[in-house]
DNA sequence: ATACACGCCTGCTGGC
DNA sequence: TGCCAGCAGGCGTGTA
């Protein structure tokens, strides 16, 4: 499921084809696919015809592509890839894919005419054009913006202005589980429940256990295994299980090879052999090892 | 402020 | 072989 690193991926790749490329044209196949747009299709192809776009952002699992303005940019193309979207790059004439939802061609400087699918088996994604906002966390800085509808979310832990020790005074102050907290896009961004589950096993803390009951070294320890497991499977091109993820040549990530406890019930703990269990926590499964990860 | 359920969605898997 | 329940889960919304 496309969490920072997988967004990430998709972001970099995204990068030479978009930035300074012009919309050509825009068709949008399933309007459902523009739930987070708050107007008809038409609103949102009308605002992207003949945009020109700029180097893509991100913030969390949030991806936007600044539209250039007279001045500062005010809109942007925002992406959300939510359980199963796919943004893949294509050669001018290529047919629709299986999940197409919203196709846009554009015409860039170098590269010439291209092709971006927006492709979601399940729908849980969405495009729209969202106006910039300025970033709350980003005083004095008014150049730093964000698509309204992402305000809400915090930097994540591999953005160079993200405050590990406002980060860790805040995390050991929520009375909630620390799993929870991970999870919880306002206070920290980016990690879903594939990588929250690495690194609380890295980390060897229970899921479960209180946020404010967290020594100081536990939980810097475990910022520390949050960073270093998005690094790593950002390094891998993020976590493919299936064609669910996909980077935007259509190519799987290698990372799934690399989990400790994600999808591992049953099979040993890398760490001390004992079998690594699933539980069910917040709607969701997660997995531990029930002798390395205890409440304490 | 915080916590929880729920809806959104499709495709795959396992049991009968 | 076919059918269907169960499962995968990010995020916004509504309710307590």
């Amino acid at each position: 499921m496309p969490e920072l690193p997988e967004v990430e991926v998709v972001r970099l790749g995204l990068a030479p084809a978009v930035d300074g490329a012009t919309v050509a044209d825009v068709v949008v196949l399933d309007e459902r696919s523009l739930r987070r747009h708050g107007a008809p299709a038409a609103d949102f192809v009308g605002q992207l015809a003949g945009a020109r776009l700029l180097a893509p952002r991100r913030r969390g699992k949030f991806l936007w592509v600044p539209l250039d303005g007279d001045e500062a940019p005010t809109e942007a193309l925002l992406v959300h890839l939510g359980m199963s979207g796919q943004v893949l790059l294509r050669s001018a004439d290529a047919p629709d894919e299986r999940h197409t939802r919203i196709r846009i061609d554009l015409d860039h400087p170098e590269h010439g005419r291209l092709r971006v699918h927006f492709a979601d088996q399940r729908r849980f994604g969405s495009m729209s054009v969202d106006p910039l906002v300025a970033a709350r966390d980003a005083p004095g800085d008014a150049a730093e913006t964000l698509p309204a509808q992402a305000a809400h979310i915090a930097r994540d832990p591999i953005d160079p202005r993200f405050d590990a020790a406002a980060f860790l005074a805040a995390l050991r102050r929520r009375r909630t589980a620390v799993k929870r907290a991970l999870l919880d896009q306002s206070l920290v961004s980016g990690i879903g429940n594939i990588y929250a589950d690495e690194a609380l096993w890295a980390a060897r803390l229970h899921g479960e256990q209180p946020a404010d009951s967290l020594s100081c070294p536990a939980a810097a320890r475990l910022l520390a295994e949050v960073r270093a497991v998005l690094a790593r499977a950002l390094a891998e091109g993020g976590t493919s299980f299936d064609a669910q993820y996909l980077n935007v040549n259509g190519q799987a990530g290698y990372f799934a090879h690399r989990l400790n406890a994600y999808g591992r019930q049953g099979l040993p703990c890398p760490r001390c052999g004992t079998p690594i269990v699933r539980e069910e926590f917040m709607n969701r499964g997660s997995h531990r090892c029930p002798r390395c990860q205890r409440v304490r």
